[in-house]
DNA sequence: TTTTGAGTTGTTCGA
DNA sequence: GTCGAACAACTCAAA
């Protein structure tokens, strides 16, 4: 009888350069199971949003398809799921690719020992992290907070460097699906209101899709990615992160391939950003009470504001501020937001209206498809400047000035907010200056189909500075 | 061992 | 209009 080996797919859906997947294959028949795990990420924090399970769904849907339809799906508690599988079926082997937050770790390592002392084989694998977070240390063994030293030394210089691409897995056989298997549709991963038609407008989902996203951007946008990647009218950035998130393709894949075609100093600054989502990785990993607390203390006893008014406008792009309200309806209607973009509405979230960046963390958890526990957190962090090699207090973007610098034809902001598309480029971001002739024959009736700021920049600045200038006693 | 300079993403103020 | 300094405090790395 030939051999039974389980892969457990998590963060790795994908058939190409899947190390845990290729040595499940070469090992015998090959169970590939999918675990919708409701029992260890209850915290709320940590839970799967509406649009990344939007995503998921999807997502296991064209991995399913390229496996023959033969992946078993099944909810609940993984450990209890992979007991009940070893006991009915001669499992010889389970592998899995590595996770890397807290809870995952906790539970992969609780299902590892279990196995190993049921006697059987487990093994896990590197598929994706370019570095693996205890192998960047200082020369004291102590983990790095500081991003450049981390990548240009720890990353880049130090190590040996990431892991080549996996080769094709030539032969894959797969055990018939399981009795206690369910259909994707029982996951219940599908949001039941209609946002995710809206969402299924944006995005081509799986492993070929993710691939061919890629090669477009390679061909394309990464040929100007250093400059053009801060201009959320152009198409610069790869909008490669759902696909990253949920493994359709591998930072390894997009790291060696990338190493050609585009000028230097855009490939250089586009590996920066993969160096970027490595950091993420490695401060949770080495500091996994920052994923809800902050990290800097001090912080502990900042003043942060609870005003549900406040956080409404915010979330549902009715600030006042045209780039602001752009950035958080390009969230709602796509699932995404651009990085530039992201950056001005948490700074002014927690900046301008004082409020905490997990309530911040909270709503792009649930509204990006992207959404990451470790680059939500490290970057939420990092704005509020309670976090490692954090923006100093006194950096508050201005939403007008960054409108104005990174959306100069004002594109991208008419795009989301198209109450303003005829008011002239002068004064779209800041419609206040404009008279009231001028903001009529615009169609706007100001305070009615276009809100007035709901707080004054230069005012609520000044309080953030106070309070900040108050917790460093 | 100690010292020193540098460090993702910005803004404001005053010369 | 343009430009440099100031806006802290701390980690890291090189000298």
């Amino acid at each position: 009888m030939k051999k039974i080996s389980i892969h457990w797919f998590r963060n790795d859906l994908r058939i190409n350069d899947n190390p845990s997947l290729k040595f499940a294959a070469e090992n015998g028949k090959v169970i590939p199971i999918f675990i919708h795990d409701t029992v260890n990420n209850a915290q709320k924090e940590f839970n799967i949003g509406e649009a990344s399970a939007w995503w998921l769904h999807y997502s296991l849907d064209a991995l399913n398809k390229s496996l023959d339809e033969k992946v078993n799906f099944f909810s609940g508690d993984p450990f209890k799921i992979i007991k009940l599988l070893i006991k009915n079926y001669d499992i010889e082997s389970v592998s899995w690719n590595r996770c890397y937050s807290p809870w995952e770790i906790k539970r992969d390592t609780e299902i590892k020992t279990y196995l190993k002392e049921s006697n059987i084989k487990v093994s896990t694998f590197n598929s994706s992290l370019l570095w693996e977070p205890w192998e960047v240390l200082k020369d004291d063994n102590s983990p790095y907070k500081v991003f450049s030293p981390f990548y240009k030394k720890g990353c880049l210089k130090n190590h040996p460097g990431p892991r080549k691409v996996v080769k094709k897995i030539e032969n894959i056989v797969l055990n018939d699906k399981v009795v206690e298997s369910l259909d994707i549709k029982s996951l219940d991963l599908l949001p039941n209101h209609h946002w995710k038609d809206k969402l299924g407008q944006h995005w081509n989902i799986g492993e070929a899709a993710a691939m061919d996203k890629y090669i477009k951007f390679r061909d394309s946008g990464l040929l100007d990615y250093k400059q053009g990647r801060n201009f959320p009218a152009k198409e610069n950035v790869s909008m490669l992160s759902p696909h990253i998130h949920f493994g359709e393709i591998s930072p390894h894949q997009i790291w060696f391939d990338s190493k050609v075609l585009a000028p230097e100093k855009d490939i250089v600054h586009f590996h920066s950003e993969l160096g970027w989502r490595e950091f993420s990785y490695y401060l949770i990993y080495h500091f996994p009470h920052m994923c809800t607390e902050n990290l800097n203390k001090q912080f502990d006893k900042f003043p942060w504001q609870i005003n549900t008014a406040f956080l409404k406008a915010w979330q549902q792009g009715k600030t006042g501020y045209p780039i602001v309200d752009a950035g958080m309806r390009e969230l709602w209607e796509t699932g995404y937001m651009h990085n530039r973009v992201r950056m001005i509405v948490a700074s002014f979230l927690v900046k301008n209206l004082l409020i905490d960046w997990r309530v911040g963390l909270e709503w792009f958890n649930n509204c990006l498809c992207d959404s990451d526990l470790a680059n939500n957190t490290a970057s939420w962090q990092w704005t509020a400047g309670s976090g490692a090699d954090a923006a100093p207090y006194f950096r508050i973007f201005n939403p007008i000035l960054q409108g104005k610098k990174f959306d100069p034809d004002g594109s991208y902001t008419k795009k989301y907010v198209p109450e303003l598309k005829h008011l002239p480029k002068k004064y779209l971001f800041e419609p206040w200056e404009a008279d009231h002739t001028i903001l009529t024959e615009s169609g706007i009736d100001y305070g009615v189909n276009y809100p007035k700021p709901i707080v004054s920049i230069a005012h609520s600045r000044d309080i953030a500075l106070h309070a900040f200038e108050k917790i460093k006693k």
